[in-house]
DNA sequence: ACAAAAGTGTTGAGAGTACACCCATGC
DNA sequence: GCATGGGTGTACTCTCAACACTTTTGT
């Protein structure tokens, strides 16, 4: 019993490995889609999986995940936040492997080198139609969905997967697609224009048909988590 | 740049430490407390530090954190929550260890051999008036304690504070407590009631003066996970 | 009978929800 | 001039917040 206090000296215990996975989630073709990966090697040889690095040891956690993000798709400053750490003793084969799970939002149009690099195939998979993954990466990606539809009703986040000037039609759809559910027009642009969040650029844009739409964008002294109103008690 | 990717075996990469480290809240003497048990080695040697210990190589992070907990206060089955994960490369003078926090809520009758242990000295802390702490503990509670806030606000969790058996006004103590907030009698009464979280037990209690109060008791059946209005959008 | 804590309802304000038509542009 | 998507207002309902007195018990 008494070896399991926290003082004794580290390099006595047997150490884990410890890696980091970054789902990358994105608005592609009207549908929400995550980044992943074909693994070249075992285990789970030519299976899909979520992108991810070791960590090193003279490097933070977060610089793991982002240093992994700009691998992979190129961006820089975009939403990360860490999601959940996932450690059960036979996740990985191998060995024991402790992952820190993180998600980022990326808005399409700033991915530039994914998918189509050389050292992995890389592809987006609809969040709602996913291929067999390696290790438990199903349920992170699952986890994953659940947070970032949580926090899409009570933080301002959504513009995160957007362009940096975006229609309200377009923010709207955004919302219909994570939480896969309709909303109402004119609600919805009441509410998101009282939040006082978003402010009008001016200008407009044109694109086919109909009538231009007004571009916005998200303001940058806005505080992005609104208090909800609570519910206990 | 090749190195990054996961694919790679695990067995080549210098592994950290990893830990886990619980942080414990009751409710004691109208105040809210955290358990914390006093270093007796190197670094930090007489420091007050939150419990935890070592992940064995074939155990859970959440087996670790009950192992830790039942060491602790010799309390099973009580709510425990993965809180976030702490990697800071020197959060650990020592070498590189990466903890992950959990919190778990105990009800102060629960509570059987801490503080009073022998094997080191334990004892509970107001969270609004916290000792100089080791590591990065200061964070990790004040962390732990606006996620209990959070919590509490829009789930069902206050109850795992208290004894099985409760009044209204002792759960109302609790949350004006830990809200750190005077609540109104007849709302918060309203509210909670109307939640169908709680059933009378027919037993009231009396204790000094006044009139006896029905004693309530959680519901089992009860969804603790009650979904909030959504503020966005 | 009085001190102490338990218990109980109503009203006004603000937010949420449901719902249908006119507007600007391209073809 | 018509098809397409953009943009707007109102009425009803429900929830929240504020507020004070009566009841039951022990002493």
């Amino acid at each position: 019993m008494m070896d399991l206090v926290e003082h004794y000296d580290p390099s006595k215990y047997e150490r884990p490995s410890v890696t980091i996975d970054v789902v990358v989630f994105s608005l592609v073709a009207d549908d929400l889609k995550a980044l992943l990966v074909k693994r070249k090697s075992p285990p789970f040889s030519e299976m899909w999986a979520i992108p991810g690095a070791f960590v090193r040891l003279d490097e933070s956690l977060a610089a793991a995940a982002t240093r992994a993000l700009v691998e992979e798709t190129g961006v820089e400053d975009v939403y990360t936040e860490q999601l959940y750490t996932f450690g059960d003793p036979n996740r990985d084969p191998r060995t024991r492997v402790i992952t820190v799970a993180y998600f980022a939002l990326v808005p399409y149009d700033a991915v530039r080198h994914a998918p189509g690099r050389e050292t992995s195939e890389t592809a987006w998979f609809s969040m709602f139609d996913l291929p067999p993954l390696a290790f438990d990466h199903h349920e992170i990606l699952e986890y994953a969905l659940t947070r970032l539809r949580y926090k899409l009703e009570y933080t301002a986040v959504g513009f995160q997967l957007l362009p940096d000037m975006f229609t309200l039609t377009e923010l709207q759809k955004a919302y219909e697609i994570i939480l896969q559910e309709k909303l109402d027009k004119r609600n919805f642009r009441r509410k998101i224009l009282s939040a006082a969040i978003l402010e009008e650029t001016g200008q407009k844009r044109q694109e086919g048909e109909g009538r231009p739409a007004m571009l916005y964008k998200y303001r940058e002294d806005a505080v992005a988590e609104v208090k909800t109103r609570r519910l206990f008690p």
